[in-house]
DNA sequence: TTTGAGTCTGTGAACGTTCACAGAGACGGC
DNA sequence: GCCGTCTCTGTGAACGTTCACAGACTCAAA
């Protein structure tokens, strides 16, 4: 019952290993009766071949890793996450690659991605929602294997290719549409301030206001439904007349939905709410969230293009950036 | 700056490649003396094993490959993925194991899977949202290679081993509950019926309400939100005076939340709505969803150990069902 | 002192590929 | 008829491990 070898393709098929071998990689020189034997010996055999043991001589291992920097807790929500994953998946296996995942969660999990990577596991690297001075991300860099990551790595830009939505102007187109519509006091709700999204949607937020302008009218949330519900009920205190708030994300805006509710706020009668993502969260609020598309599909299939230029030994340009689009619903 | 291997680690520690192999691999024949030079040698070297060279020799790969059976459309939304993701990688990595991703959305990538497996380059494997009557089920069980599921393949549930919610106890719970709430006329949205979850959440409505009075109350959806809208749609205009529904996913009860809106049915005065799974949306729908937990954690877990415990040659108890609560909030 | 068991070590072979090399044959141009 | 080029093929070595085996040494019991 042992799993056939080249050897009993050859012998099946009446040729000699090597020419087995140089079919399987494309090789131009086989003749096409060799070609034929071989196939037909493939085929009777169900040879499939040993990658390990071709790694072991090519030093490549066709596979690629993926790190997703989250801790355990913060797990659910992010669909960037599928649909990065699965358009890898798609795309790696058009080469025959396949992905590995990882979670570097903790520092024994950082450690092990490190050993992972160093040991010549992967010939390539994503990185997920990486941390600002993740050491772990100059570690990999040191390696020298190609490693890209999915929104830029704070403080790594230059030497960590990357591909992202562009955070900063769909801010402006939403806060531009806020002040199109009417609206006089504009707050906000931002991301962590330590990741690329939190950062640019309120850098966006600021470039329409002005930085004076926009300064009193800042609270910061961490993405959560949770930390929008608490970031909108300080600003109620702080600035009780706003009449619109931008929310960096769809899940902290439903959240600042809730509290105006509960503080008898009518949205978008009294407050207008803007929110960021276009997830699926926004078309279930009450009202259906105005909010930003990121092309989130294509932002995944520029990342893996990166890398793949990268492995292939090319100097592909970065970033890629790219644009937003304002969905109107009936939030603002 | 080649990678250093095992014969160098020797000659920085003076001793034997076999010396160096037993210590990595756990032998207890090894002298404190050598154990100790051996351990600063690799900490020198900064020596990380080849695991191709490992796996040729040994045939096994310390890997597990998971299969996600969803054409590539139909990707977003489902937390199951994530959490069974990283649950995975989490237990796999506490053996040093890895986990390799494959999306069997047609036919060519069910092929690549066979072929994947059938090369040895995975030491078990797990089905997620397989399909009834999936082909490539069966020539996966002919690789002999563990496999397990996550939630029963329909048709194989004898031969691949499965943790899952106990999807038809959790309907029952949410039938009785409306029951008690006094509800006359408790019809239910389904999910597709190739699906374990489809069917087991109607058997257990059916449990409750007795099969003949169940049949005239019944719609289907496919779990989507549009689905349910639509589900809900026909519900109406073929028994107008429900005055409840148990909708098997919180997804479709969200859609069937907005066509009861828009047909002036309030809920819960005038219809009572249940949901499945205690998703994210669960708690943003107006009302928020009264709904049935499942314990998706713990599931995963039971997913991971089962298939670790057959990787060891054990014959681990299958199915293991693992129960729901029921979440009231404001809907029912 | 001999024996035997237990501990520890080194060595050669094997795992299944790819790759470089050498060589054989065919064919066309001179 | 010879030479050079092109196509095609087989062979040996290498990749970095593990494993079985044989042997050396220590120690205690007979």
């Amino acid at each position: 019952m042992k799993r056939p070898t080249i050897h009993d393709v050859a012998a099946a098929a009446g040729v000699s290993r090597g020419t087995v071998s140089r079919l399987l990689n494309g090789d131009r020189y086989v003749s096409t009766t060799a070609r034929i034997a071989i196939e037909r010996a493939i085929a009777e055999t169900g040879y499939v071949v040993n990658r390990n043991a071709r790694s072991l001589v090519t030093q490549r291992t066709g596979s690629v890793v993926m790190v997703l920097s989250e801790p355990h807790e913060k797990l659910f929500e992010d669909p960037n996450y599928s649909v990065m994953i699965r358009t890898a998946v798609r795309m790696l296996a058009e080469r025959d690659m396949s992905l590995v995942m990882m979670v570097a969660g903790d520092d024994g999990d950082r450690d092990r991605v490190i050993r992972y990577v160093r040991g010549g596991h992967a010939d390539g690297v994503f990185l997920l929602s990486t941390h600002a001075g993740d050491r772990m991300v100059d570690a990999l860099v040191d390696t020298g294997i190609p490693a890209v990551a999915q929104g830029a790595v704070i403080g790594r830009e230059n030497v960590i290719p990357y591909a992202a939505a562009d955070d900063r102007e769909g801010a402006r187109q939403m806060t531009r549409y806020l002040v199109e519509q009417g609206r006089k006091k504009i707050a906000t709700i931002t991301g962590p301030m330590d990741t690329p999204g939190g950062i640019q949607r309120l850098e966006g937020f600021t470039d329409v206001l002005g930085r004076k302008a926009a300064k009193k009218l800042i609270e910061h949330g961490d993405w959560t439904q949770l930390s929008g519900e608490s970031a909108m009920a300080r600003l109620l205190q702080r600035v009780p007349d706003l009449d619109a708030v931008f929310v960096a994300s769809d899940l902290m805006a439903a959240g600042a939905l809730s509290t105006l509710r509960m503080a008898g706020r009518r949205v978008p009668q009294d407050v207008a709410v803007g929110g960021f993502d276009d997830s699926s969260v926004a078309a279930t609020t009450h009202p259906p969230l105005t909010t930003v598309r990121q092309p989130l599909a294509r932002v995944a299939e520029e990342t893996v293009r990166l890398l793949l230029a990268l492995i292939d030994g090319e100097r592909p340009e970065s970033p890629v950036i790219l644009p937003t689009a304002l969905v109107a619903r009936e939030s603002a």
